[in-house]
DNA sequence: ATGAAAGCGCTAACAG
DNA sequence: CTGTTAGCGCTTTCAT
């Protein structure tokens, strides 16, 4: 059975009492020199640790942050989380994952599961399939201090992180414009994900800034978020087959980008009908798929950090902050430079 | 400030003591219906959550399992992680997530870390960085239940579960084999993991299956397990340099693999060495990479499913146990399907 | 300079 | 059936 020691312990070889050891470790004025000394000494030799656990009930704190997220295996994500940890670290405070999955009650049992082991603040990132927000209300208007990135909710007052969605998705279909596509496709995230309408709205610029109507039919909406294939393969399908059929596609989101490519290589092998991709996405492979893709590229790791300190401001505050800012970052293009190369490859095929 | 209610704030509501309001909310026999009653509407009602802080302090347990891997952007690793979660969710256990980033004292950090954190065992796959073992040998030692999955470690006496490592590599090579290469280069882990040698050794068996000659310059070690990518470059660019050039390169790892490749479409753009690569890798998106690659899956999920299945009967064993066994999983080989018609279009581009 | 005691939220042994 | 009390590991008045 693992046992680790306490501070009773230390007390009870040394003769001294609990409250003496404690003062010592934590190097009181009021402790001698010597005794401190002994104390130290003998904590360093049986590698006394001080029980957090016991910590975090009497000061009401753990230290710890939690953040939730539909995925870890999620480029977007696993960045942003690698952000939220080289600063959190930095700080004091230990990040504790939690995947929601895109699933609302699991999103909903990870916050309360949180909440409970009192980590001071959360950091979220809405699952696709949630519309209630009450879970995170509640824990709100109870005072625990949260932040939201990149999937964030109106209704709750707070500090956010996002990045230009509108500019990101504008780039990116205007890209697809001026590389002479007129029927362009839209394969959209959940339709109450924060990021979803604001994409959307920005395809839609596009779309008008170069003249080109807009096709209600030409979105398709993947309301799983794409973690469920099929959907995504459903929605590729029915863009493939639509009678006025798009010569390329605007796709919102990371894992529909993969999932995007994974179904074009399935009902178009060689891209017969020579579609042309762009795609929010961070994956580290990017350059390496094919079908290839131009891709709208978001500083997640930095959203991380920035999402991380306003929270560790929030956390750290004495006085109730009363003045919330949403943070907004640049997203950055990045063309596919050898589509054409490519795609004289493919069509050969 | 978040406060949450407690049972005090429960007895003092309804003018009980805080263990008979205790003894209701877990349905105690020797509380009468109408008081269980009461209590347990008017918990509802406020939304009241035990704090399971004064739990953990209370029975010495906290219910959660620290998952210490190098990092969560791994398609294995996050595999492995949501086959624990899928596991741990269901026997009431909280999985909190640690990156060592393939770094030792990350790795030594953040297990004292989740140590302190009172989480009731580990789960840990070892950084490519360590060598020295000894900050898991103490906490072993000291009874913390442990159990190594994927890069285990020989020394410290636990459960454990692996790959056929010597047989995947092997299926790998004698595939590059059996497709005509005869110079088959190997691009390896760090030297001082576990399935370093391993993939090594099954490697070189193929070799020997099949008499072709090993040799010793062929094999390229990546200390730092390809988290550095200019490491993979370096090596990818020395076996591209050999005097007597390598026509295939069997790869040891899931991040190697894509840094591989990565560096090929760099350095030998449109396959123009006409490399055949084949690799261990979990990736979701193996099949869109280009160039293209034949591949060496693991059971990750299933992994994870079995490693948090022993370390919970490890946590949960009244007696000390005293027999530990090693799982060995099988992999399973994907040839690249249309490996010679790709390779016709790069090398006519 | 040191110790005794209370208390963080909860459970359980002990008393009625 | 319900209440009182002690204790998990630690810090922190309050005494001495």
């Amino acid at each position: 059975m693992y046992k680790p020691t306490t501070i009773k312990d230390i007390a009870k070889a040394l003769g001294l009492s609990t409250s003496t050891v404690s003062r010592a470790l934590r190097d009181s004025y009021e402790i001698s020199e010597d005794t401190k000394r002994l104390v130290m000494d003998y904590a360093e030799k049986i590698n006394y640790k001080p029980n957090p656990i016991a910590l975090s009930l009497k000061e009401r704190r753990s230290y710890s942050i939690g953040v939730i997220v539909c995925e870890v295996a999620n480029s977007f994500f696993s960045q942003a989380i690698n952000g939220i940890e080289s600063i959190a670290y930095k700080k004091g405070y230990h990040v504790i994952i939690s995947q929601s999955h895109d699933s609302y009650e699991r999103e909903a049992i990870n916050v309360q599961h949180l909440a409970n082991r009192s980590v001071d603040g959360l950091l979220v990132s809405m699952s696709a399939e949630t519309t209630d927000i009450s879970h995170l209300q509640r824990l709100h208007e109870q005072g625990l201090p949260m932040v939201f990135f990149d999937r964030i909710v109106e209704e709750i007052q707070t500090h956010k992180v996002i990045v230009n969605n509108k500019k990101g998705a504008f780039e990116a279909t205007e890209y697809l414009i001026k590389e002479g596509q007129t029927k362009i496709a839209h394969l959209a995230n959940a339709p109450h994900l924060s990021i979803t309408p604001e994409r959307l709205e920005g395809y839609k610029m596009a779309l008008q800034a170069y003249g080109l109507p807009f096709n209600e039919d030409y979105v398709q909406y993947c309301h799983h978020g794409g973690l469920i294939y099929e959907e995504v393969e459903d929605a590729v399908k029915k863009i493939l087959q639509m009678p006025d059929k798009p010569d390329a596609i605007f796709v919102a989101s990371d894992r529909l980008s993969t999932g995007c490519l994974t179904a074009l290589r399935k009902f178009n092998p060689g891209n017969i009908h020579n579609l042309s991709i762009a795609g929010f996405s961070n994956s580290a492979v990017i350059n390496l798929l094919q079908p290839s893709i131009s891709y709208v590229h978001q500083p997640a790791f930095e959203m991380g950090q920035i999402a991380i300190e306003m929270l560790i401001q929030l956390i750290e505050s004495n006085k109730p902050v009363k003045e919330f800012i949403t943070r907004v970052l640049d997203t950055k293009f990045f063309p596919n430079k050898d589509l054409t190369e490519i795609k004289v490859d493919t069509i050969g095929s």
